[in-house]
RNA sequence: GGGGGUGUGGCGGAAUCGGUAGACGCUACGGACUUAAAAUCCGUUGGUCCACAAAGACCGUAAGGGUUCAAGUCCCUUCACCCCCA
């Protein structure tokens, strides 16, 4: 028996032998309740951070205590290990993409384990093995077969120097690429979609059977998805059948309409556009195409625009009125065409200001008050309409409904809800991703790839070169195939999916893991969904979470799950912050090595430097590395520190000293519990059961309370803080108790190590069998507190006088209010206080405090 | 601009219902042990005042006001910071 902690030794003893005794398998067992604790998978960067380290270590804690209290769990790991860094090795080193990609995974799971996570291994997932995304091809199958994979074509991001689509987070706030440098230009390809706005509205609805998830994520979520409800209406252009159709949510304006503006890309573009105009509208569009979407929707950025010489009617009114292209106006956006009411509208304003369009006022706030304003800016709130003929006098809410009845009647337009949310556009022009299971043939069109030739798989003999297209598009032996539909020669669609498709049914996939036959069985996954507990980062709040609800209620209406929304109750992990240090004036970063704690200099100038937590990264020198974390102290101290040092959902400042503080902790309880376990085996045990002693019932009382508190603590929100913390008392209760030698001691010690087993699972193991146990710690159950060890016979009474606390005193418990006030008057705090004042009145709180109201 | 959130000691953070503000930990300081140091153990640690100590008083949860016997907690106003949307 070792006489001091060592950390490293019992870790890796206990890793073994809990992967030996496959204790964190996943029960099959169908007697207990299920419970299915799920992290976000990582992508195999092949270095864990500390980021991950707390994601997992948080859903760990949550898996062991389930699993004690009770229930079958299910947790399990995998990699989401599609994506671009891939590629990028492949390019800059070299090495094949699946070569690096495996190796990673093979690094991060080695450091993952070191860990000692209670993951079932056996159902691991990685999203870019044949064997996974042959089922992701399958269910992009099942999507086209619903009519919801569909190709269009679209704007994207093309690198002109590399000849390659490159997605918005590649290129950078001034829009050029990343790698080439080059001025990213707007394309117009053909792209797969999927048709994600047919469930905007469930997506919507449903946020609200999320009881278990953060408010403010199901806000961005609601945000994202943009419900707005208004009209349709079409202006006709004079001279031309056409009719450009727009959505507004202010119908009750249109009287106010002084303009219309179509997006440059729009088709009608051309047509409207005269002959005098042609050479300035062409240039304008050449100019626009080269900006990203952001620079031409920024709000601080001018709105440019340009006349097109047509002329559209509004046809409340009959009045002409012109056609203007702008750049603000994105094609790919509702219907591509805004109609234009400066009065009222904030954008169109600025826009009318600065390009002399006439405003016209047709709503007024005041209803008989006709004095004409004086617009200094849009008037954007409800008011009552003027100048919109026989709708006059009408207040605008009400207005609202009655222009869209008469629009209808019209034939001008009509009611209509309108979402932000776009078709989600999933094509990627790379090579590391899932292929589109679709063949292009001359005669049959697009037909899918058979089930039973599936996977379609990624060939290996790929070159990389970093520029050019896909390295997909250019292996003619892999994309020329015969038609499945009619034989003759046909093509491969060359690309791939998004990698957050990937990532969409993953969780689905854990409860079928090692199916061959299908993505899963729907009574597996019935069984185990929804999850019952989802851990990560904020930063997935709205796509991936979105996708991932898309895909169930997809699947649902496909018959193959019965279920609604996949996560139950979601937790969002805060950052972990590491100190950095930064020259205020030279906007430097410094290495903390180089630094001076006590006195922060720059070590080149001597200028004092700020000190401040931030987001952990290399170009900030603040990163710890959880690798050198775990060889100086393991990864108990490492847990508990992640756990005890701030809420889970709050950012955390990493801290060496307050690591340490957690090792002196762990240390502490290594002592009290083996020192106990040494002095059992040499002297006989007590037994005098019966009549507790005063110190008996005081520990009993400490050990009850803190089964109570930390059992209350990760009930609901888990608080692992104060959990934490109700451990750290219990350990001095038990320091402080003089009564080592009686059985309530043990009940302690062993409690005590019982509490601490899903925080610092190894330490806890190697204590459980020192104390002689032979089964693992981790198959106990999670203890309940006995309310007979609970009960006080005397409570601490605080006695206030006008609502001060002026002392306490001890009083037997659960006395009733005349009793309360009798010990409080013939204390000698109140003695003191009341002599010669006038009691007005007394306040008892039963089993708390008494505050006596006295004449000023 | 709209919406949401946060603000408590030197620091991270605690405080079911309105009922002893600062649990627990870190830091700092003092002491014990040691030839010495580290480690460990013990103590103190919101501020001000009363020469010190004790006893005590007053102030104190971003700022100001209110409700109440009693406010970190409820209401109003203001400020600062963060996030999302535009």
């Amino acid at each position: 028996m070792e006489s001091r902690y060592n950390a490293a030794a019992i870790e890796q003893k206990w890793q073994c032998y809990w992967a030996e005794s496959g204790i964190d398998q996943t029960p099959e067992e169908h007697n207990k309740p299920k419970f299915y604790a799920l992290s976000m998978f990582p992508y195999p960067s092949g270095n864990l951070h500390m980021g991950h380290v707390r994601n997992y270590v948080i859903t760990d804690a949550i898996a062991r205590l389930k699993r004690m209290q009770g229930y079958r769990v299910l947790h399990p790991m995998g990699w989401d290990a599609f994506g671009l860094p891939a590629e990028n090795a492949a390019i800059d080193r070299g090495i094949a993409p699946a070569k690096w990609t495996y190796q990673n995974i093979a690094q991060m799971r080695q450091q993952l384990q070191q860990l000692g996570l209670s993951l079932d291994w056996n159902r691991e997932v990685t999203t870019c093995s044949p064997d996974y995304y042959k089922w992701t091809q399958w269910l992009f199958l099942e999507f086209f077969k619903a009519g919801l994979a569909y190709q269009k074509e679209a704007a994207v991001n093309w690198d002109p120097i590399d000849q390659t689509v490159l997605a918005n987070e590649q290129v950078d706030s001034e829009g050029r690429s990343w790698r080439s440098g080059a001025k990213v230009e707007r394309k117009l390809l053909k792209q797969w979609f999927l048709k994600i706005t047919d469930y905007a509205e469930q997506l919507l609805n449903d946020l609200d059977k999320l009881s278990g998830w953060p408010e403010r994520v199901k806000l961005m979520q609601a945000n994202w998805i943009g419900k707005s409800v208004g009209a349709y209406l079409e202006f006709p252009i004079v001279g031309m059948d056409e009719k450009i159709g727009v959505f507004t949510t202010r119908p009750d304006t249109v009287y106010g309409v002084t303009y219309v503006v179509l997006a440059p890309e729009h088709p009608l573009t051309p047509l409207v556009t005269t002959r005098e105009k042609k050479e300035a509208v062409e240039a304008f569009i050449q100019e626009v195409e080269s900006e990203s979407e952001i620079e031409r929707t920024a709000e601080d950025k001018p709105k440019r625009g340009i006349l097109t010489g047509g002329k559209a009617i509004n046809p409340f009114n009959g009045e002409e009125i012109p056609i203007l292209i702008a750049d603000y106006v994105l094609y790919e956006y509702g219907t591509g065409a805004v109609m234009g009411v400066p009065a009222h509208d904030t954008r169109d304003f600025k826009f009318a200001k600065e390009n002399n369009l006439p405003i016209q006022v047709v709503i007024i706030p005041e209803k008989d008050n006709k004095t004409i304003l004086d617009l200094k800016d849009a008037y954007t709130e409800p008011g009552f309409m003027v100048n919109s003929g026989q709708f006059d006098g009408i207040a605008s809410e009400e207005g609202k409904i009655k222009i869209i009845e008469y629009a209808e009647q019209q034939g001008y337009g009509k009611a209509r809800i309108q979402y932000r949310l776009r078709d989600w556009l999933i094509s990627r022009q790379r090579y590391w991703g899932c292929p589109i299971p679709v063949i292009h043939c001359p005669s049959c069109g697009i037909v899918p790839v058979p089930t039973e030739d599936l996977p379609v798989q990624l060939p290996e003999d790929v070159e990389f070169k970093g520029r050019g297209p896909s390295p997909l598009a250019m292996l003619e032996r892999w994309v020329d195939v015969p038609c499945p539909s009619c034989g003759e020669p046909a093509k491969r669609e060359t690309d791939t999916m998004d990698t957050f498709i990937d990532s969409s049914w993953y969780f689905l996939r854990y409860t079928d893991a090692n199916n061959e036959e299908k993505a899963f069985e729907s009574e597996k996954v019935n069984d185990w969904m929804p999850v019952d507990q989802y851990v990560g980062g904020i930063e997935h709040a709205i796509l991936h979470l979105l996708y991932s609800r898309f895909f169930t209620k997809v699947l649902r209406d496909r018959g193959l799950l019965d279920f609604d929304e996949p996560f139950q109750r979601l937790l969002t992990q805060g950052m972990v912050q590491g100190i950095t240090y930064k020259n205020p004036n030279t906007g430097k970063y410094i290495p903390p090595a180089e630094v001076n704690p006590e006195n922060p200099k720059d070590p080149a100038t001597g200028e004092p430097l700020s000190v401040f937590y931030e987001k952990m990264s290399k170009s900030k020198y603040n990163g710890v590395d959880p690798q050198q974390v775990l060889a100086k102290y393991g990864a108990d101290t490492a847990r508990l520190f992640i756990l005890f040092k701030a809420p889970p959902e709050k950012d955390l400042e990493w801290d060496d000293a307050d690591v340490e503080g957690q090792f002196r902790f762990l240390n502490r309880v290594w002592s009290q519990v083996t020192e106990f376990a040494r002095s059992q085996s040499s002297s006989s045990q007590k037994t005098n059961d019966k009549g507790r002693t005063k110190p008996e019932k005081e520990l009993r009382r400490a050990i009850h309370t803190a089964i109570k508190e930390v059992s209350a603590d990760l009930e609901g929100e888990y608080q692992f803080n104060t959990a934490i913390a109700e451990l750290m008392k219990l350990s001095n209760a038990l320091k402080d108790a003089n009564c080592h030698d009686s059985p309530v001691y043990r009940e302690g010690i062993e409690n005590l190590v019982i509490l601490l087993a899903p925080f610092a699972p190894h330490l806890a193991e190697e204590l459980w069998h020192q104390l002689g146990h032979k089964e693992s710690v981790h198959l106990q159950t999670w203890p309940q507190a006995d309310p007979n060890a609970l009960v006080v016979d005397e409570i601490t009474l605080v006695i206030q006088i006008m609502g001060k606390t002026r002392g306490t005193i001890q009083v037997p418990a659960n006395l009733d209010k005349t009793a309360l006030e009798q010990y409080a008057r013939e204390s000698d705090i109140a003695k003191r206080y009341l002599e010669d004042k006038e009691i007005k009145k007394a306040i008892v709180v039963p089993n708390k405090l008494v505050n006596f109201v006295i004449a000023k």
